[in-house]
DNA sequence: TAATTATTTTTGTGATCACATTTTCAAAAT
DNA sequence: ATTTTGAAAATGTGATCACAAAAATAATTA
């Protein structure tokens, strides 16, 4: 089941078993470091995690819960495999949901969040500059947050991270069979609406920045693409 | 932390401790069967449900990661406490959400399932002349389902899902505190489009039918309502 | 050699226990 | 009467164990 790739990611003092064991293993789902299909186990994980078998189970009960997993009829826990079908799926959502997350953000926006998203934009650039796919990734993801949390009430960002979850693992041959993940985003022109408070202008930046990103992965490419990567 | 309110539930022969606690309570919560601000104990749940710890630490932590519970600093789980403003913004991501199972749900529907779904109103409509919140509720949301598992790949639903746990809580003081929910839907006016396989004509049906179903309730009500309450 | 059977290992599951923290409740002090 | 202190109870947490089912491996048969 291999090494789990699972970088230790650093430990708030106080923080539970299951907490940090589902924080972990988010993480490496979320930046495609565990393949498609690929199945976990929860002794498997417990020894990697020097730790024991109920608060990784609590962590793997979490992730199904969140769409990251999958629990078989056998009882056991994998990856979802995916499929050009569930991947158009999922991007449809996506844009649906994050326009709505959006203009759910827009009223509640301040100059200084804005001025945050620049800083966050331009990390991400540096980052793709020199080829950091994984930490492009959480960037781009970190964009999105940081807008969508402008909503003090948040019920959307839980739904939008579950699709970024499922996502992921796919995005992780992707950027290993393609050379550079191609990213284009339609950030500047989202930082701009933003300005003026312009919430239809925001909700098309959003659309464009999904459907020209992550959403120009055509049919045929996913499938070779998945061909390649023998799934 | 009261009886919990749980009707035993079958449990099917082969389903593990903490699936059947986790849909019990699950169930519970949907029906509005416990109080926003109720809290849980493992060891209460672990008590009434006859298992012990384990599996119903497994059942809280997915119901925790499905929005239906709130898990707070001092660890303890509570079932979240509902305001206006996020009662508007359940209200307003069900409607954009359920807009959208509709349409991605129309290219794959059958006459025989149309058929289904005009079996599902006649039985919610003779749960509601005869009083029956609960069931009717239950048969709402199966009308939706119905209608959203067409589409055979499935990512939305557990997010509709979601919305609808975190909606119960509420209706059940509704419930409590409204003689009778006043139950208004556009069921027929989707099965018609349906019918048409009108994808706008479905998706303006649904939107109609939250927006002046539970869409309906206004923020001065919602807020004498929990007053009412006493929350 | 291929298929079948038997054995061993792996794995998920649920109960139990000890520990630390938090909460609750009673007693004491101001 | 209110606040403070202290003891007792309740609670979340994580490790461990026994059990049953499933998977993997070895042995046997056709």
């Amino acid at each position: 089941m291999g090494n789990l790739a699972l970088e230790p990611l650093d430990r708030p003092e106080g923080m539970t078993t299951h907490e940090y064991a589902h924080r972990r293993l988010r993480q490496a789902i979320m930046v495609g470091s565990i393949r498609p299909g690929e199945s976990l186990t929860i002794r498997g994980i417990a020894e990697a995690m020097e730790s024991s078998p109920t608060p990784v189970r609590e962590a793997l009960r979490r992730l199904s819960s969140e769409g990251a997993l999958r629990v078989l009829d056998n009882r056991r826990i994998m990856v979802p495999r995916m499929t050009a079908d569930r991947f158009s799926e999922l991007v449809s959502l996506r844009s649906v949901l994050e326009q709505h997350a959006a203009r759910r953000a827009v009223p509640h926006i301040t100059e200084r969040r804005i001025d945050r998203l620049e800083e966050i934009d331009r990390a991400q650039d540096e980052a793709i500059a020199r080829k950091d796919n994984a930490n492009a990734l959480l960037l781009n993801q970190e964009f999105h947050r940081a807008l969508y949390t402008a909503n003090p009430e948040q019920v959307i960002l839980p739904m939008v991270e579950s699709i970024w979850l499922q996502l992921g693992p796919f995005l992780g041959i992707a950027m290993e069979h393609v050379a550079q993940l191609y990213f284009v985003d339609r950030h500047q022109e989202a930082i701009a609406a933003l300005r003026k408070r312009d919430e239809d202008a925001v909700a098309a930046a959003i659309k464009a920045d999904i459907s020209e990103g992550i959403g120009g992965f055509e049919r045929a490419a996913i499938e070779n693409l998945l061909r390649l990567a023998g799934q």
